[in-house]
DNA sequence: AATCAGGTCAACCGCAAAGAA
DNA sequence: GTTCTTTGCGGTTGACCTGAT
């Protein structure tokens, strides 16, 4: 049989429409089988990527959030290059959107935050054993297990690791309605700012 | 206005794992 | 157990965009 020549690059929009029909016919499987069906001139593993990196319900595009932002930063530090299962733990997002973003915005970040997390330890000790007791209520208050693999607690460490990323975002948005400005650990140029300490925290 | 450099992101490639025959 | 096919993943590429000169 001829091999038929497949397209490349970008997709159109008739494909799109085309390859959203059939997968809503055939479901996501057998690429192969319904890039020929559905008679894109498109290899089934371009139908596949389009799909689920562009065509699949319930994607965010763009804009990806400060909150998202630094758990992408923390589960890099956690899983390494492993962005299907950083993408797990981030829904609407796909691997290559937070490789592309991990890549070309916080690659570079993420050593500046760390010296200045570095910095910041050595010199804020009592901060750190307050945020190791929030790391546990922070955990606790996740709903969604996959966050943290089982017994997987902030340590003192990452977690004054993870303020200190904050500091540098200034969109910054993590349970913002539950936020104040904290007057304690706020100086003049490098705010660090979290979540004032309660009672009702301890509980 | 032209061009160059750097950044961004969609798409491709190659490989390995998983599943089917 | 072996071979073939399909799927999933991470790294890389290249087109496009934007800002600087």
């Amino acid at each position: 049989m001829q091999e038929e020549e497949l397209r490349r690059g970008q997709w159109l929009e008739e494909e799109d429409e085309r390859l959203a029909m059939i997968v809503a016919i055939s479901g996501e499987r057998r690429w192969d089988a319904l890039a020929k069906d559905s008679g894109l001139k498109r290899s089934g593993k371009s139908c596949r990527l389009r799909w689920l990196n562009y065509l699949r319900p319930n994607l965010k595009h763009g804009h990806i959030t400060a909150d998202e932002e630094r758990l992408i930063i923390r589960l890099q530090k956690q899983f390494g290059n492993k962005w299907s299962k950083i993408a797990k733990q981030l829904p609407g997002r796909t691997d290559n959107e937070i490789k592309n973003y991990w890549r070309s915005h916080l690659r570079k970040k993420a050593p500046v935050y760390e010296q200045e997390c570095f910095e910041d330890n050595t010199s804020n000790s009592e901060q750190k054993s307050s945020i190791s007791n929030r790391a546990t209520v922070l955990n606790s208050s996740n709903s969604d297990d996959s966050f943290s693999e089982k017994g997987d607690c902030y340590s003192a460490d990452s977690l004054a690791n993870e303020v200190t990323l904050l500091d540098g975002i200034p969109s910054w948005s993590y349970e913002q309605s539950r936020m104040e400005h904290h007057m304690y650990f706020c100086s003049s140029n490098l705010c660090s700012c979290y979540a004032p300490w309660t009672s009702e925290d301890n509980n």
